[in-house]
DNA sequence: CGGGCAGTTGAATCCAATCAAAGCCTGTGG
DNA sequence: CCACAGGCTTTGATTGGATTCAACTGCCCG
């Protein structure tokens, strides 16, 4: 129960894998928000539930730091529903955001409309270990599919990362992947054609699924929209849905059903230009990264 | 001097300005180098001078805090010559760097030949706030112009870091910045034109220059080659170069001689869509954004 | 004077965006 | 149970922005 694991891959909760897909884009009640302001205010978290993923944090630390974390980060939940905001550009940041279930992207729109999709945070991900620097959100982070959030008060987060420096050097790391996956994607959109971006950012979401757990090794749940797909990658829709089709032809994806399998995973990084030492985080081996 | 300003422009060195371009692009001795494993091995600094610019982190510690991390800074130094390496991608790192005088550039390159600027290091930034962290460098980081850097060994910047709370706090606002820009930049070249995105870039340069007192409000130095901007922005050397003229004919910019000049800042500032408030730190000011 | 590099220009090509419309699947409501 | 709506996917036709290839200028420097 104490997840004092280290390093290594938690499989663990296998049980949790095939949550992601329930409801997958269930328009569900409330209609393509976008950009709302929701947000549980102080105490108003919609539904608390217990399940959701280990804290892949907790691969840095251990013991009681773990535990402490893992706690405050269970002891207030909110479920957002697809494409709902659960902070947007502009607001206050009153809490820090793990990820218990489900997938949460980070954009930027821009006045003329158009929005960049700037990252994914999957389970186990902290979203903003940064939230206390700094009085206004400069980006928005909404809800992919069905997602179980932990909210973490930013003043307690920060007494405790006062009292517990280890805690401390484990959000710089979450800090330093984080920038150098927003490196890694700005090389992507910047010199990769279509076929190499879209390979990329499947070999990407598929590694760190498979570090939390939640992908086999030559598999995984991909609930996300080609139209999502493109705003991250800096595409059109037509474009992605094209291009997927030649992933496809040349026998490197096999997608549907919201699932994504590799034929063959080693092509498909060579395809995608993908070298995963910048997931490492440094010093940190990868699994699945042959 | 000792360098307890807080916030606001050190507009102190203002002695410092024009050095830049002393030499810009003499191709000087060592020719067209790219990814040299140069880098001074324990105490081969290749100059010393004292010179060089406040480190902006400056602006976020004050006092004692300050006086060392300077005192650190300026300790061991080493010059470099436009094209040359400082660290590359595989590098363990052993120093952080601090850049006293000239520009830098971050870069990650590609099998396939090309490569992605992913940011500039101006005078008064630190480049790698997080080496203690890693084993490699994910990335590299090279002189665009002559340059001299401050080399920090890393042991003793974790002491002093472990000794002095709000240093570290500093790294983090530092590193959060850096995020930040990166972000950014990723959504320039995800969803701007041409057009905006040269712009875009200007004003950021221009806009950060002026935080650490290297512009004027209407003109700032430019010592970039079109092939470099070309690398930054993803796009091609020709192109850079028409839309530049673009750019000038729409009256919005006058390069010439590596100096920029903006006729009308918020002209220039609207057509690249450019919202300063990702340079700001959350809730720090930047001075010179209208 | 020749070499190298930055900048410029033109022509041809191509990758990707845009416009438009149809097919599909799912949930909804009569 | 069927009709309908809405969101996602797919396809075709067309346009256009950006790349590529190539050549030429001007400049600094040896």
């Amino acid at each position: 129960m104490a997840n004092a694991f280290n390093g290594k891959v938690p499989d663990a909760l296998g049980e949790g894998r095939q949550l992601l897909l329930e409801r997958p884009h269930a328009s569900a009640c409330r209609s393509a928000i976008r950009r709302q302001r929701h947000f549980s205010p102080a105490g108003g978290a919609r539904h608390m539930n217990s399940f959701g993923e280990p804290l892949r944090l907790l691969g840095w630390i251990t013991g009681a730091d773990a535990e402490q974390l893992d706690q405050l980060a269970r002891e207030r939940v909110a479920d957002f529903a697809p494409r709902e905001d659960i902070v947007s550009e502009g607001d206050p940041p009153q809490f820090m955001h793990a990820v218990l279930r489900g997938w949460l992207c980070h954009y930027k729109a821009l006045p003329n409309g158009r929005r960049q999709i700037t990252g994914f945070s999957l389970p186990g991900d902290i979203c903003d270990e940064r939230v206390f620097l700094i009085r206004q959100m400069d980006h928005s982070i909404a809800a992919v599919t069905n997602a179980t959030v932990g909210l973490i008060d930013r003043h307690r987060l920060q007494d405790l990362m006062g009292r517990r420096p280890r805690l401390q050097q484990a959000m710089a790391r979450q800090s330093y992947l984080r920038l150098s996956m927003q490196r890694e994607w700005l090389v992507s959109v910047g010199q990769r054609g279509a076929i190499e971006r879209l390979a990329h950012l499947l070999c990407e979401l598929h590694l760190r699924l498979e570090a939390v757990g939640q992908a086999e090794p030559d598999s995984c749940e991909m609930p996300l929209t080609q139209s999502e797909i493109a705003e991250a990658t800096g595409l059109s829709t037509v474009h992605v849905n094209r291009t997927l089709q030649e992933l496809r032809a040349a026998n490197l994806i096999v997608l549907r059903d919201r699932t994504l399998q590799i034929p063959d995973l080693r092509a498909l990084r060579e395809a995608a230009m993908f070298d995963p030492s910048y997931l490492r985080c440094g010093d940190k081996d990868v699994p699945g990264n042959g």
